[in-house]
DNA sequence: TTGTATGCGTTATCAA
DNA sequence: TTGATAACGCATACAA
């Protein structure tokens, strides 16, 4: 290794190495005229101070981790895009972990990320989990972790969600008021928070409507495609459903391949609402009514609130839960 | 900190650390039952190597930088998943950064990733560049590079890119056959590496057919949403165009918002034809045609490139181009 | 096969 | 204001 280091740069100007440290560094004592000096040879040789060897001697990282069941969704990598923004401006690095929703990738990748690696981490847990105990194994010692809209309720630490129950009824109620009489709610794990919290929002606003409650209206969908596919297309034959309310995002898009497939008009046979982030959800043949999470500023919120825990530690005063709003947007999808 | 390091591990077996650490690699000569005994000591006592004091020690991150100039983009997104997985498979760990096609953004990313952050980038480069002959000014100590679709010509880096040319040249040449007689390109940045290859093959598709090339019939766009919601508007309106042929996606979209709001129907009055690594390309209304490039195996390659130059800096017999071919998928938005 | 000693590049403490 | 030195946690050359 022939690179530059403080050493060198400290020889180059007849310095110490520790007035070359305290060059980079604000808060201490040293003389303008030299820091400049310093400053200027630096960038010349272009020193930059050496990450891992701070990081050594500081115990920290400046990195976080974030970690997301996938990337290919409109609504993951918006809240990426607004955890990237506030980690810079905040001079944090962030680390990419993509579980495809396998609890055994969320396990290793957390454990592994106890070696120094990040100072915290951002998660949206896998839809697969069931034992989510691995993350109080670690003791005190656990790394902060902030849980965003994919939460584990039994884990105690800081989460930024939305209002899915109200967002659920309301979608739930819309369908009612365009005429829907037989709903399905398509769900991909509903014994996840989030399956589970929308399912709630769906069932209560069939009572209020006293529209009856059928248990095989809740159609339990995998991960795959082609399994939803299939899926999707029996529900839709069997149980005749003229309303679909689905929990993502790719479940919307399996149900508009279906309609197609099989000759269902929508919205006049079958009416459409869905979570999504989708931008050109206008652009949809028919547009697509959405339940519209804000998905940067869920991210932006989520990384703030790392920041607050790791800047004051012992402070318990910080919110232990951000609720963010969704919005009904409109659209053709669900036109009487 | 209290946490657990190699000393106390050393101490609690009654071992020197020097055997603790041969533990963990695979080459050391190291008993095989005291290495179990280490390693069953570690899983109870939670320890794992500290990556920043390896790093230190070894000279080596394990990490790879990947820079994108946006990330809400079906095409990035799925190229980063190709990247994370390969990078995984490999024992390496991704830094992403997001450039929102701000060149100064690039430089400083850049510069900071050589303090021993990466061991490597991939990177495809921002819409704005001018000058990267910052790229240059490493000399021997710039990190490998690998570039993948938006890259720099005059940057000597191993890269990963399509066959631009041909698509472009095929593309235009399907609207020909669908009737076309004016048909307007739709660029953000022509001097840019695809920005200009693209265009190229329309020019010659163009000159293949003997319809005549006009120049402002090739239409810059900006990176604003609303700028382009003008400009498209405008070329609509005074160039009358019967084609369109975008060289990225979010083109292709506000094409599409322009249209509704002019009530110009696709595809009747204008066809239209997209660079595009959108999934639910067949939900549009109406379905849009697509040249459709290999994402998640651009970003794979990248990755595998990457590794290469990685494990043997010095062979120079590896590829320093890689050329993969995208589809065109014919749908409604090109039908006669 | 295992242990000892040294250094990776930096920063904090203390002395000058 | 600056310099000498130790320490962060680990891996390797060398000795045992």
């Amino acid at each position: 290794m022939d690179s530059i280091n403080i050493k060198k740069l400290a020889e180059a100007l007849n310095l110490s190495t520790s007035t070359i440290s305290r060059a980079f560094r604000d808060n201490s004592d040293i003389n303008g005229a030299t820091k400049e000096r310093i400053l200027a040879k630096a960038k010349e040789l272009n020193y930059q101070p050496n990450h891992y060897a701070s990081n050594l001697r500081e115990q920290k990282s400046k990195t976080i981790a974030v970690i997301v069941p996938e990337l290919a969704n409109n609504y993951f990598s918006q809240a990426i895009h607004g955890i990237e923004r506030v980690a810079r401006e905040n001079g944090y690095h962030i680390l990419i972990y993509v579980t495809d929703d396998d609890y055994q990738k969320e396990v290793t990748f957390i454990r592994h990320l106890h070696n120094g690696r990040a100072d915290g981490i951002i998660m949206s847990v896998s839809g697969e989990a069931n034992d989510h105990n691995y993350l109080n194994k670690f003791g005190s010692k656990r790394l902060p972790l902030v849980f965003f809209d994919r939460i584990y309720e039994d884990i105690d630490t800081p989460r930024v969600i939305t209002n899915d129950y109200d967002s659920s009824f309301l979608a739930t109620e819309h369908l009612i008021e365009q005429g829907c009489k037989r709903i399905a709610y398509l769900v991909v794990n509903k014994s996840l928070s989030i399956g589970k919290t929308r399912m709630q929002g769906y069932i209560d606003a069939l009572a209020k409507y006293q529209v009856t409650f059928e248990e095989n209206l809740i159609v339990d969908c995998s991960n795959s495609y082609e399994e939803n596919s299939l899926i999707i297309k029996e529900a839709l034959t069997q149980l005749k459903p003229d309303g679909i309310f689905t929990s993502v995002e790719r479940l919307a898009f399996a149900t508009y391949y279906a309609c197609y497939d099989l000759n269902v008009n929508i919205p006049n046979d079958l009416k459409v609402i869905s979570f999504s982030s989708l931008e050109i959800a206008p652009l949809l043949n028919p547009s697509l009514t959405t339940i519209t999470q804000p998905a940067i500023e869920i991210g932006e919120k989520a990384a703030e609130l790392l920041f607050t825990v790791l800047d004051d530690q012992a402070n318990k005063n910080r919110p232990n839960e951000v609720v963010l709003t969704s919005k009904i947007i409109k659209r053709n999808s669900t036109n009487k």
